[in-house]
Parts: structure tokens; C-alpha cells; sequence
DNA sequence: TTGACATATGAATATATATTCATATAATAT
DNA sequence: ATATTATATGAATATATATTCATATGTCAA
């Protein structure tokens, strides 16, 4: 029997691993899971600037991570479900509590 | 009290996603979830230059997620440990069934 | 309507990362 | 020692991605 890879399937989850792989995005997410934050409001707490915000989240609303709703000017954004704070909070907890893999080269 | 984020952590959690971020990355760990591999068996498995796995794998080795031995003239390359497998076969599974892991329904 | 504010966006630029190319190193066999 | 095979690696190049800059769009208030 032959042991192929699922190249769709991995690209599938190349993607999935994608959203996670960048600081400003992962800084995003990390906000949106303690609730409901409008554009400025982000921009303000990550200390960045409200283009480079909005490009990040508008990648994250193309690929549903993200929803919105207006309330006058502002356009607040949180995450679409729960399956994005579950992967990130197992990646988390993974990287702060194994120092191997980012820090140091020991053991767990 | 104050709600600010853990930088230091999140580039941790950066660093870990950051590992599955690229195909020739997944592939390869793919590919060691089943055993053992040479280099120039991945090279041929995943139809890529050798120096582009080699590359990929002196990567991997420098993040401690693969480890080696020498047989003869091949060098032979190992996942280091089930952590990788672990949050592989989750993103995974997240991105092919959007199915949760811990039981819950959300919608797909 | 005009002005002030919040957000979005295209294009240019900057930066990070992956791959190729050429070659080095290492093990083995003759 | 020389040739052959396997792997590693530095530097150049290619590619992907993030940020900035300038400006557009949209909302509200006066």
C-alpha cells in the first residue's frame, strides 16, 4: 500500500497555520479573545498604525476569522468563533510552557 | 486591573505557528509522522531539491523539532518528540473536517 | 453643506523567507 | 589516493508578505 500525501489537505493546513504566523495578526487575535474591539482601539493597544491594522484585519475578515458590526463611525471587529481561540490558545500554551521548541535546548 | 498582552509569549506562540507556515515545513513533518526518513528519500517523496530540503531540515534541527543519527553515508531525520505531531494533527484536522477536537458544535 | 473623525485601500516600499546554484564536507568503496 | 554518493551550506536570487504613504470612502455633528 502506498503511504501519499495529501498535498490539498496540507495546503489546507499550511493556511490554517498562516493566520497564526504573524506578530501584529497573533496580537489581533490575542485581543479580539478578551472581546469586541473597534480599529482604533486595536491599533492604540498594539501601539501600531491604523493602515497596517486594517490590512491585517481585513485579511483576517477574507478569511473568516473575523466578523463586524458598525456602531457609527466606528466598525468593531471580534472573532467569527471559537475555533480560532482554540487553536491559539493550544499553540500558547505549547510555546510559553515548552521552552524547547522557541527558547532553550532542553527537555520539557 | 490592566489587560496587556504578553508580547514576549505571543512571539513565542509566533515562532511555534511559524514552523508549520510553509508547505516544504509541513510536508516534511508529514512525512516524519510516519518514521524515520534520509534526506534524499524527502527530497524524492516530496519531488523538491535536496538543498532546498536540506535547508528546510537544518531549520528544523535548529528549532529542535527534528533530530538525527547517521547511517553510513545518509543522515537520518526524526520528529524529536510528539509535540509537533500533536499540534500538526490538529491544525490539521481543524482545516480538513472544521470539526472541534473537544466536543462542541460550532458551525462549519 | 462643511468639517472632523473613523476606516479602508491601492501602490510603493521594505522586509522576511524560500529556493537555486555552486561548491564544500563527509563517508564509503575500489 | 581517487571516485562516487549523500548531505550541508554560503551567497545570490526569487518570492511572499507586511508596512507605509497618500488618499478615498463613509458617518456624524454643527
Amino acid at each position: 500500500m502506498s503511504e501519499e500525501q495529501n498535498v490539498g489537505n496540507l495546503i489546507k493546513t499550511v493556511n490554517l497555520f498562516k493566520i497564526f504566523s504573524d506578530l501584529t495578526r497573533l496580537r489581533i487575535i490575542d485581543l479580539l479573545n478578551t472581546g469586541e474591539h473597534a480599529v482604533q482601539a486595536i491599533a492604540d493597544e498594539l501601539e501600531t498604525s491604523q493602515s497596517a491594522i486594517s490590512h491585517q484585519l481585513k485579511l483576517l475578515r477574507d478569511l473568516n476569522v473575523v466578523k463586524t458590526r458598525k456602531s457609527g463611525k466606528q466598525v468593531i471587529y471580534c472573532l467569527r468563533d471559537s475555533h480560532i481561540k482554540e487553536i491559539f490558545l493550544i499553540g500558547y500554551s505549547h510555546a510559553t510552557q515548552c521552552k524547547k521548541i522557541v527558547e532553550e535546548k532542553i527537555g520539557c
